[in-house]
DNA sequence: GACGTTCTACTACAGCGATAGTAGAACTAC
DNA sequence: GTAGTTCTACTATCGCTGTAGTAGAACGTC
C-alpha cells in the first residue's frame, strides 16, 4: 500500500502534481496537449484509482469540485519505478548501463554528470 | 509486430531460450524454482503468446513435443524494455541516473565500467 | 497392442489499466 | 429562481497478463 506501483498514466498525472504541489480533475486533463487529451472521466477514474492507492489525496474542495495533492513523493514513486525494472534485469544494474551505452542513449557526458552527482552526494554525506 | 513489448513473465521465458538457444515448454518450466513454479500449462499459455507476438518460434518437434527457439534477440528486446522505460522518464536518462546514484544502486565502480564499456566501444567503431 | 504418461490445443477467468458514458448534484450567471 | 455548465460518483467495457483446467492425441514400455 505505501509505495504503490504507478502505471503510465497514472505516473503522468502524478507528474502534474509534482509540478504544481496541487491540481483538480479539470487542471490535470487540460495539461495534456489539446490533440490527444484523454476524457475528463478518464483522468477522474484514474485519479481516483491513484486515490485509493494512497499517491494523492483530497486536499480541500473549492466549489463543487476537489482539488488533490500527492501521498507519496516524487524520489519514493521513481525509486520504486526503478526497482521494479532493475528486477528484470535480475536486480543487477550493469546489464542496464551496457544496454543504455550499446544504443548510444548513455554518453560520455551522461557519465560525467553521474560522477559529478556522485561526488557531490558524497561530499554531503561527510 | 517486431520487437514486440515483454511482460515479465514473458520475458523470464525469453531467457531461458536465449541461454540455451532452444528450450521445450518443460525445460522452461523446469528452470523455475521448485518452491514457486508455475504451472505447466501457463508456461505454455505463455510460450504461444510469445509465438503469436514473433519472440519465439518452433524450431523442431521431438517426439510428441515441440522445442522453441528465440525469434527476436535479447539486445532487441531489452532495447525496447528500456525505450519503454525510459518513456517514462520523458525520455531523458540522467533522471534516471540520478535517482539510481540517490538510492546507492550505482557506485563509482558501475561508473569506472561504464566508462570503460565505452570508450571500448568507441574504439570498435574506428 | 493396452496402459499409463506427457503433450498439445483450446478454453476460462480474474485483476489491472485505459477508456469513457450516464445520472444526478452543485454551482454560476442572469 | 431558472437555465446552462461543471463536477461527482458510479458503471461499463476492452485488452493484456498470469493463472490454470480439460479433452484428446501421441508416445514409450512391456
Amino acid at each position: 500500500m505505501k509505495n504503490p506501483r504507478l502505471s503510465k498514466l497514472e505516473l503522468r498525472i502524478m507528474e502534474v502534481m509534482w509540478d504544481r504541489g496541487e491540481a483538480s480533475i479539470r487542471e490535470v486533463q487540460d495539461s495534456f496537449p489539446e490533440k490527444n487529451r484523454p476524457a475528463y472521466t478518464t483522468i477522474q477514474t484514474t485519479v481516483y484509482r491513484l486515490e485509493a492507492k494512497h499517491a494523492v489525496r483530497r486536499a480541500r474542495k473549492v466549489g463543487n469540485f476537489h482539488i488533490f495533492e500527492p501521498a507519496v513523493s516524487r524520489e519514493a514513486a521513481q525509486s520504486k519505478l526503478i526497482d521494479d525494472f532493475l528486477a528484470l534485469f535480475g536486480g543487477r544494474v550493469q546489464p542496464v548501463m551496457a544496454q543504455l551505452i550499446e544504443s548510444g542513449k548513455l554518453t560520455a557526458a551522461d557519465l560525467k554528470d553521474a560522477e559529478r552527482t556522485l561526488r557531490s552526494l558524497e561530499q554531503e554525506e561527510k
